[in-house]
RNA sequence: GGCCCCGUAGCCAAGUGGCUAAGGCAGCGGAUUGCAAAUCCGCCAUCAUCGGUUCGACUCCGAUCGGGGCCUCCA
């Protein structure tokens, strides 16, 4: 099955096949690290990862490329704010950026350099394009010369006419065309500055991605990521000023994420039965309903109090990339619904074999892939139809919602074997079963690894005090047992119904009873 | 105004020019259970509307309606 992406330069989907054979350099536009990170901040990051993973997985040599850009307007307006240096500050949102990545499970980057520490190839780049004429100084800024580039606007399908008519006319005309964007900025007295050859300055917002990107990936890239929202001018800007410089192609895989949105009352507002309809949203209204533009877009560790991050991955997973996400609590609150089936299962597993899910030891390597035995032939038709979708699924422009919904065919099959095969309920626990099981698991396992979930068991909740929690439980379940053996329901039902108060639920099953504490 | 995307069951969400249109959540029926819970089995969609292309469209084209994005150094 031949991999296949989805290419914005093309608006279709590509067969992938990568500058050199079995390698692949990637690149993600990281955070300009300036406040603290919300969920939107995430999606990149968490689907690049996932990308990242199944690459590896399917056999590249992927080398993954996060920049990190700590020099830049809205860093020295926040700075100055809160009366820190550019520098204390960047590093302090860094931190913020990186716990964020970190409890999200984004494991898989390789490199995050930082904008700072490459002025001077910036500033080679720059002098390059001034050598080629595709750049000019201005009084102490350097700009780039959008016609310079034939194909300009070729990524977002616009042409520099179509540019600017949507533009507001800058007060700024001394640019040779209003479309051309600054390299290098000549920078005010206070603010960070570097030396350069058209005067103290610092980098304008593009130019430091080509250099970093090509200082560690090469002149051509083979995928390089983003969100949706910088395609342009940002990706449009990019891709020229790289071109113009190397006269090479700069990226074979343009792949845009789509934008998480918060809520929709704002177009929904006056909107389906009122006939008249003609009250548009103000522009307020319109940004209340952008993430990125409402000022109380929370943080992610606020979020991360309220929802498990494997339940926000797996949220941001379950739906296509290129589609933008509707964030609400209940959106997420939904698949946490779906992958407590997924930890009973576990948690089944671990009573049946005596086996810990997270300790199964999965191939790494499609190649490689869990073995399944060849009885019984259903459940092994079955689990090998599974994995076939999956692959299918991801190998088709990365479709995780596609490959999710084989993790739950997965989990039904899982389901169904012991259920059938009464492995929970005193039935006889055959040898070949139990290693179908485990193999099947250990699927599970392989594949649910691919998308940077179920990694390593949840956190217990209740901390410190969940021995003393058991032992009070064994205790109290004690007292219950005896009510039941002498058929007392009521004391026992009633026993059972405080702990669900307590969201404590009793399962009776035929081989004992069990407890866990809900959600 | 310019460019672009989307509209699939109560909700979320894959997918395909033609066999029964994935999966999840919720709901309903059944098995199981002392009763539950959990699990399994089953049920639950004329794919926004209208027209066109085609032997055949939810899938392609056009129009309409509805929602959204970008054009403003938001990821």
């Amino acid at each position: 099955m031949p991999l296949r992406v989805y290419n914005t330069l093309s608006r279709q989907k590509e067969l992938f096949e990568t500058v050199v054979p079995g390698k692949v350099g990637m690149y993600l536009c990281g955070p300009t690290v300036y406040k603290p990170a919300h969920i939107g901040h995430m999606v990149g990051p968490v689907i690049f990862d996932t990308i990242k993973k199944y690459l590896a997985y399917s056999g590249y040599e992927v080398k993954f490329v996060i920049n990190i850009t700590d020099v830049d307007d809205k860093l020295i307006v926040r700075a100055a704010e809160r009366k820190l240096t550019v520098e204390q500050l960047a590093r302090e949102m860094t931190q913020d950026y990186f716990d964020n990545l970190k409890t999200m499970g984004v494991d898989s980057v390789d490199l995050f350099p930082y904008a700072t520490e490459h002025i001077l190839e910036m500033q080679q780049i720059i002098q390059t394009l001034i050598d080629k004429q595709c750049a000019y100084p201005l009084q102490g800024d350097v700009y780039f010369d959008v016609t310079a580039d034939a194909d300009y606007g070729a990524l977002s399908h616009r042409s520099i006419g179509e540019v600017l008519a949507g533009t507001r006319v800058e007060a700024n005309d001394r640019k040779r065309h209003p479309a051309d964007f600054a390299l290098w900025k000549a920078s005010k007295p206070g603010e960070p500055a570097w030396e350069s050859p058209w005067g103290p300055g610092r980098p304008g917002w593009h130019i430091e991605c080509t250099a970093m990107a090509m200082k560690y990936l090469g002149e051509t890239l083979d995928i390089h990521g983003g969100g949706l929202d910088l395609m342009f001018p940002h990706h449009e800007n990019e891709l020229a000023q790289s071109e113009c410089c190397t006269g090479k192609k700069f990226t074979r895989y343009w792949l845009h994420n789509g934008l998480m949105q918060a809520g929709k009352q704002a177009g929904k507002v006056g909107g389906g039965h009122d006939r008249h309809g003609d009250q548009l949203p103000d522009k307020e209204a319109q940004e209340a309903g952008k993430l990125a533009g409402s000022k109380g877009a929370a943080s992610v560790k606020l979020l991360f109090e309220k929802h498990a991050p494997e339940t926000i991955r797996f949220f941001l997973l379950s739906t296509h990339y290129r589609s933008p996400i509707d964030f609400s609590d209940e959106n997420i609150s939904e698949k946490g619904e779906s992958l407590a089936g997924f930890y009973r299962l576990f948690e089944a597993f671990q009573r049946i074999t005596g086996q810990n899910f997270y300790q199964l030891s999965a191939p790494s390597s499609r190649r490689e892939t869990t073995p399944i035995p060849p009885e019984p032939a259903a459940f092994h038709a079955d689990l090998t139809a599974c994995r076939d979708r999956f692959f299918e699924a991801m190998d088709d422009d990365f479709n995780t919602g596609g490959a999710v919904a084989a993790l739950f065919d997965l989990r039904k099959i899982l389901n169904a074997l012991i259920q059938d095969r009464k492995l929970d309920a005193g039935g006889a626990r055959e040898p070949a079963i139990l290693a179908a099981l485990t193999a099947g698991m250990t699927l599970l396992r392989e594949l649910s690894l691919q998308l940077g979930v179920f990694r390593e068991p949840l956190p217990t909740k209740g901390g410190a005090d969940d021995g003393f929690a058991a032992q009070l439980m064994d205790l109290v379940l004690e007292l219950r047992a005896e009510a039941r053996a002498t058929k007392n329901w009521p004391m026992s039902d009633k026993i059972r119904a405080r702990l669900k108060e307590l969201k404590v639920v009793v399962e009776d099953r035929t081989d004992g009873v069990i407890w866990r504490r809900d959600t």
